[in-house]
RNA sequence: GCGGGCGUGGUGUAGCUGGUUAUCACUUAACCUUGCCAAGGUUAGAACUCGGGUUCGAAUCCCGGCGCCCGCACCA
């Protein structure tokens, strides 16, 4: 098993990673990416992106990292995402205003602010380090705050998730979607979060990256079209009820043990994913949320978790947010966010309505006599009581004796339902992918380092070398390396020193080939081609060098290229 | 945030009962050499985490900040 620290020594080595403002001492939990690690992080980008969106047909927004203070409101992330302290008076020290009460309740955990300072005060509890008085509790919330605007501009906060953005347009995207569901949209973005102790290099940041899928779904229709391609194949489960299974996708949902075929299917995809992208197998699996544990929001969530040297860990989290975001909005806004589903064919109801007499309205309740009217066309007849029927009106219940309305059979034409769509999202931590990549594909070999990088994510696919830097073996292999270029294949050029230390270079780094230019190839115009995890060779053509390479990197059979002894 | 441990070139380290120009290896660069897996030679570059204190003198002792590691807590 890799050693964090050894992967991490060589990621700053060779350029992946570097600890932020390191010549200022660093800041815990920020990393900036190092050239191959930017490299890598795209490669990883640009393979999810081409699975949303030409795989799924989903749509990609990139919305602001920063919002008004309301829109946090909304998602909860004001209230919900805050722990309470309190700091001592005396000495400053701050704790955890519920973890000192939580002797003298059975459930300090759920007690609001008020109630904890009633318990702080009324029992006398005192800084267990001096002995002082305590402040009045407050809230420490996880999310940057900032101010939009100059002087006492807006409130606004960095956001902790990129989701919000994708919900806050919603209409916008269901629009563009001319109005129908599924609507799938993906973001790729950074989210902040101010964490109290960031660790383990870059597991735990506080500016980090992410990709996230917001699936709008129909909240009566949760199958999905293409489950039956994938329903047979396999998935490592660990359930809330404490089972482990290897599972098929079909069995899961049949079973109950996956709520429903959506967010069966985008575990399997997020699975495919992260294989593809090098994530090992043997080191995968999803784990279930406790139900304490799930999120504010969340109905069900399974995380996805790779096995590192930290132990199981978060990678990517699957959960079904129900209609909570989009009705949090809409409450918030007042915009509505809902889907219009139209049936095949209008249906005619007859059903029971109130109409208010307006005449008799008007003169008693004045200037209020068309809200109130408004209120009763609304109300369900099945609420009249003792023949009158209460309605709400700006926040007062009005009661309205029957001799104010009539009860009408009316026949009224349906066309569709409206109904506020549940969210399905795949949220994937990308900094922990990166990572997982990076110590799944650390292996040693005969004392030295090899990352056995998949050639899609590797940051430089082909090592160019010229055997000896003369007798135009270089100017030959330049001329190649610059072909690849040209081609679209990133390359790395190299004629220093021994043939072997430039191979272990590249290894160091996931190269997965490198091509040799030699004294042959002069003769015969033909070079050698290396491959990483075997260092076998095999000699092809000068010439179809850009297709061997091309094929290559596709995991192809190359022996028709293969050039006889 | 709490408790414990630790910070020396890019990496890994020696020195740390205070005292010349801070040890060694790898790495990196240039040149020579080298006809396929970190070969060799010459030369060069590169470090005491930061700040304060004690002292004639601090990498070394003391205090504090920052960072890293382990445990607790936290983890949408």
């Amino acid at each position: 098993m890799a050693d964090a620290q050894d992967v991490l020594s060589l990621c700053k080595r060779r350029g992946f990673l570097y600890p932020s403002f390191e010549i200022y001492g660093g800041v815990a939990g920020m990393y900036d990416y190092g050239p191959l690690g930017t490299a890598l992080k795209n490669n990883i980008i640009e393979i999810w992106r081409r699975l949303y969106t030409l795989g799924e047909g989903f749509v990609e927004i990139d919305s602001e990292t920063i919002g008004p203070e309301v829109v946090f409101k909304a998602s909860g992330h004001v209230d919900e995402f805050a722990d309470k302290m309190v700091k001592c008076k005396a000495c400053e020290e701050p704790y955890r205003a519920d973890h000192l009460v939580k002797d003298l309740h059975p459930n300090a955990g759920a007690l609001g602010e008020k109630e904890i300072d009633d318990l702080i005060r009324s029992n006398n509890v005192v800084c267990p380090a001096c002995g002082g008085e305590l402040s009045t509790v407050e809230e420490f919330n996880l999310m940057f705050k900032t101010i939009i605007g100059p002087g006492s501009g807006r409130v606004g906060y960095m956001r902790p998730e990129t989701a919000q953005g994708i919900f806050v347009n919603f209409p916008n995207l269901y629009r563009y979607n001319r109005e129908k569901l599924p609507l799938g949209v993906i973001q790729v973005g950074r989210g902040y979060r101010n964490e109290i102790s960031p660790r383990q290099g870059i597991i735990r940041l506080r500016e980090f990256n992410m990709m996230e899928c917001e699936l709008f779904v129909d909240p009566e229709d949760k199958t999905w079209p293409r489950f039956g391609d994938v329903s047979s194949e396999t998935l490592r489960l660990l359930a809330n009820d404490g089972r482990e299974l290897e599972i098929t996708v079909g069995d899961a949902v049949e079973q109950g043990v996956i709520c429903n075929q959506v967010l069966a299917y985008f575990m399997w995809f997020t699975q495919e994913f992260l294989k593809a992208v090098g994530v090992d197998g043997e080191r995968l699996r999803f784990r279930q949320h406790e139900k304490e544990e799930m999120a504010h929001y969340a109905a069900d969530c399974w995380d996805a978790e790779s096995f590192l040297s930290y132990g199981w860990t978060e990678i990517v989290g699957i959960a079904d947010r129900g209609c909570w975001d989009l009705s949090r909005h809409a409450n918030f806004s007042g915009v509505e966010m809902t889907s219009f589903k139209r049936f095949d064919e209008p249906r005619e109801v007859e059903r029971d309505r109130i109409k208010p007499r307006y005449d008799k309205l008007g003169p008693m309740y004045k200037a209020k006599a068309g809200k109130i009217g408004k209120a009763m066309e609304e109300a369900d007849p099945a609420a009249i009581a003792d023949g009158a029927i209460t309605v709400e009106v700006d926040g007062e219940r009005i009661a309205i004796p029957g001799e104010l309305f009539d009860v009408a059979r009316v026949k009224e034409k349906v066309s569709g339902v409206r109904s506020v769509p549940h969210v399905i999202e795949p949220s994937h931590g990308l900094d922990r992918i990166i990572y997982t990549v990076l110590e799944h594909a650390y292996s040693q070999k005969d004392d030295q380092t090899v990352m056995r990088l998949s050639p899609t994510v590797a940051p430089i696919k082909v090592g160019v070398f010229p055997l000896m830097a003369r007798d135009e073996l270089d100017d030959m292999a330049m001329d190649l390396d610059q072909e690849l270029r040209y081609g679209g294949i990133e390359t790395y050029y190299d004629d220093s020193g021994s043939i072997g230390r430039r191979y272990a270079r590249m290894d160091e780094v996931g190269t997965p080939f490198c091509i040799t230019v030699d004294y042959r190839t002069r003769e015969d115009g033909t070079v050698t081609l290396r491959e990483r995890d075997t260092s076998s060779q095999i000699r092809v053509r000068f010439a179809d060098v850009l297709n061997v390479v091309r094929a290559a990197l596709c995991g192809a059979d190359l022996t028709q290229f293969v050039v006889e002894e």
